[in-house]
DNA sequence: TAGGCAATTGTCTTATATGACAATTGATTA
DNA sequence: TAATCAATTGTCATATAAGACAATTGCCTA
C-alpha cells in the first residue's frame, strides 16, 4: 500500500476513535465540522487525502489542536510512492 | 481575513522558518520533497490549501513529525468562514 | 557587464477534494 | 411490521491542489 494511503487510513482511524470517544455520530459531526456527511465518512475511511484546513475544522469541533490531531504513528516512510 | 486564508499563512511561514533554518533553497527543498517549485513557493506564501499528505513529505524532508510541523499558534477560530 | 542561481508570478492542464444528493444496509425501537 | 436513524456507497458537478513550464526580478560574483 502507498505511504499516502497509510496516512489517510492512518488519520481516519485517529478522528474516528475521537469522535467515537466524544460519542457523537459522523452526521452531526460532520455537519458541526461544515462537512458534507458521506465526504466526512470517506475521510474517516481513508479514501480522501483532506486539506489541513478540512482537518483545522475537525480539530477544532473535538476540541483539540491540529498539532494533537495528527499525532500519529509515523507511517514508515520509505522514497517514492508519490 | 478568512480562518483559512491565515492557516495557510501560519503554515506558510512556519515551513519557511524552519527550511531557512536548515539554510537549503527552496529549489532544493522542494525537489527533495517532490513537489514542483513554483507550487512550493505557493506554500510558503500561504497561498495554497495543501493536503495533510504534502505536508507530511514537508515534514519527513525537515525531519520532524507532522505534528510537531502543524504545532502552530492556533488561528483564532471563530464561527463561519467556510 | 554578463552569467547563474533563487525567488516569484502567470497560465494552462490534470487530478482530486468536496458539495450535493440519491440509494442501500443494518440496527433499533415503537 | 413499519419507521427512524446511522453508516455506507455511488454518481455527478464544481472548486482547487498540484504538475508543468515559461518568464521575470533581484542578488551575487566572475
Amino acid at each position: 500500500m502507498s505511504d499516502k494511503k497509510k496516512l489517510q487510513i492512518a488519520i481516519g482511524n485517529r478522528i474516528r476513535a475521537l469522535r467515537e470517544a466524544k460519542g457523537v455520530s459522523q452526521q452531526n459531526f460532520a455537519h458541526d465540522c461544515e462537512i458534507e456527511k458521506s465526504n466526512y465518512h470517506r475521510i474517516e475511511a481513508g479514501n480522501t487525502n483532506p486539506t489541513i484546513y478540512t482537518l483545522h475544522r475537525i480539530a477544532f469541533n473535538l476540541g483539540i489542536t491540529l498539532s494533537e490531531l495528527v499525532a500519529i504513528e509515523n507511517p514508515q516512510e520509505t522514497k517514492k510512492g508519490y
